[in-house]
DNA sequence: TATGAATGAGCTTTCATTCAT
DNA sequence: AATGAATGAAAGCTCATTCAT
């Protein structure tokens, strides 16, 4: 993976049929990495699936890295933006939480494609030495928006002490846990949620 | 990947020679799964760790698929092992619980390797079919025991009444998201699990 | 062997230079064929002498099977074109099996290359169940025509009563034996195309 | 290839023991040839039938083109042997050639296994230099044999004159087309015998 | 802007053969 | 006499990428 961000690395601006161009092989890429996973998420079979010819994507993205990286900011972006508004929603530190955790698990049950690309590309992709996206000592967005919410919770006396950055991992962790157990018969979204809600519920208390 | 289990389906048995290359290889295999990943870790790649010819991996594995499914044993049998013992060790409900969740965080520290290979194992390697393994539906070992636990604990009233399989897949997911985490600067396995311990603690106590 | 037929299952139009290059390795194909040999006759070979890379192959052909087959086709149809035409020219039957006769053996006389490429396809290319090609119960065109005459002069009064499959087997078999019998010194094709058509005549002459 | 003749070229009289394991192996290599072809005949896929190692056949025979050397081998001396007792049998030129005939194809009907492996090995092993066995400028003896009954019977003028080389070679060329056909349902192998020997009764006969 | 043509590197797998036991 | 262990070479095939049009 190059390392760049591909929003600030841009040097020149894109016209209109090129930005939808991008987001039509990202759509595409997408797609592929739900149904065939990283390992077999060829330039071809991405092509295939936007019906266009695979060097044209070679012509868009400067190589496989660069779509990759692209693909992995769109979709963590959009998350992003989703649960962050929900967040701000609510009032209380409290219902706060109650809706990060609804807010995420509802994301995923929406939009499963989205999620099992995020999966593939963080557990996948790697930089140029070699590093693992998800090793990076990079906080993501949305694990810091839990932490800020889990310490105004803190500051205002609802919650109880606890270390924040390991229960907004332990909160993080039951969230993503669900998304091997969704695609199984008998999953109960709605039920896990509403348990996961209640155990963090319990579990950041005031005493 | 082939359905069948190495165990069973092995139809002659094998020298002591025999049993230590394929060990051997099974170790480099991990290693170079750890390294460099699912998609680069090739026959050729694993060989060079094992300073063996890649025919050789050919001639003890019918094929890679083989070789990737006895990895994927071998380190579950292993895992699964260590964990069981330490709940054993245990008297009560609580103290299970809790064993469960210290053991699986130590072996997580103490084999990383072992885990990381494990995690791309379970996050690349398909069935026949295209099922992702960690799609199927059939529960781990580890997973039954874990809500064996907690079923003893609401029998024996030490534990408040939940739902059994969401509550475990919670505590699960709090323990694998440390994973990501433990690789970072600054990462604090005991405190963790501590804080993992405590937060479980508080959500399973009889009201 | 793929059981498709190449011309019938094609899914697009094929480009003027796409038709170029196939034509061109199939011929490197013959060559090769011809040369070294079913056995050896591989991608790399056929690559050396088309002066192209071996996977420009794969870029024209699916797989291997498609290329033999195409070869084993375009061989074929060349070959019926030039036996019919010849047999169409002439106007009894006597006439019509002396030109079957003279005109199979002008050609693998003229194109040993391709009769010996067919040979080797047809001796060793097997369809997906294992099955020779030579013993596919469907009788190829080159038969069919013989046996048409065959039937026209005994129903002309001009040919004695007999099995006419089993006399096309027999002129078949006359003609093919000379195949191996070409490549020696002193071989004389003349020769040997009177002496098939005098005896073939006198076996089929009214009693 | 090697060119030399196992029997000739021996440097030292070969045991009991080690006779009936070259023959248990030439065994196995004739079922080999004729079920999975000459492509597909491995050390390995032979080894399997004889149910022995596959080293042993390295051990028994200094490379895979001597084994192949004596199965030719092996096969032709057991054809010709046959069809020589058959042609010795009868008094005139006239019988002596329906008995070659007869003999041929009935040895074909017999064995079947080894006429197809005859033919994998004819039609695919080649000699250092790249010659084909058949194409190879020596008689074989099957059809000096058959060359010495049509001079005879010129000789003796029950035969016409004609070619005598030619005539053998179409005479070969008529009983070997039979063996593709042979495979296919409703082949009859005497009405084809029956015609052949008629066929060419007349197209030897004093006019 | 878009594509088809082309390539080299790398993949898994098969194979004949060698060697120590 | 017989075997299992081991290897290098070569096979067919996939892929990201480059280039001319």
């Amino acid at each position: 993976m190059h390392s760049g961000n591909s929003e600030s690395n841009q040097e020149t601006k894109r016209s209109f049929i090129e930005e939808a161009r991008r987001a039509q092989i990202v759509a595409a890429t997408i797609e592929t990495l739900a149904e065939v996973g990283y390992g077999k998420a060829s330039m071809a079979q991405i092509a295939k699936r936007a019906q266009i010819s695979p060097s044209l994507i070679a012509y868009h993205f400067r190589d496989k890295d660069e779509l990759i990286f692209q693909t992995l900011f769109d979709i963590a972006r959009a998350w992003e933006g989703y649960v962050e508004a929900q967040v701000a929603a609510a009032a209380t530190p409290g219902e706060q939480l109650r809706n990060y955790i609804v807010a995420n698990l509802a994301y995923m049950g929406t939009r499963p494609t989205q999620y099992a690309a995020l999966i593939e590309i963080m557990f996948n992709a790697r930089t140029e030495d070699g590093q693992l996206l998800y090793r990076i000592d990079e906080e993501d967005t949305a694990l810091t928006l839990l932490k800020k919410v889990l310490t105004r919770g803190q500051e205002a006396g609802e919650f109880r002490q606890f270390d924040v950055h390991h229960m907004a991992l332990a909160i993080r962790g039951a969230i993503n846990e669900f998304f091997g157990e969704m695609h199984k018969p008998g999953a109960d979204l709605e039920a896990y949620t509403a348990a996961v809600v209640d155990l963090f519920t319990r579990a950041t208390a005031r005493e």
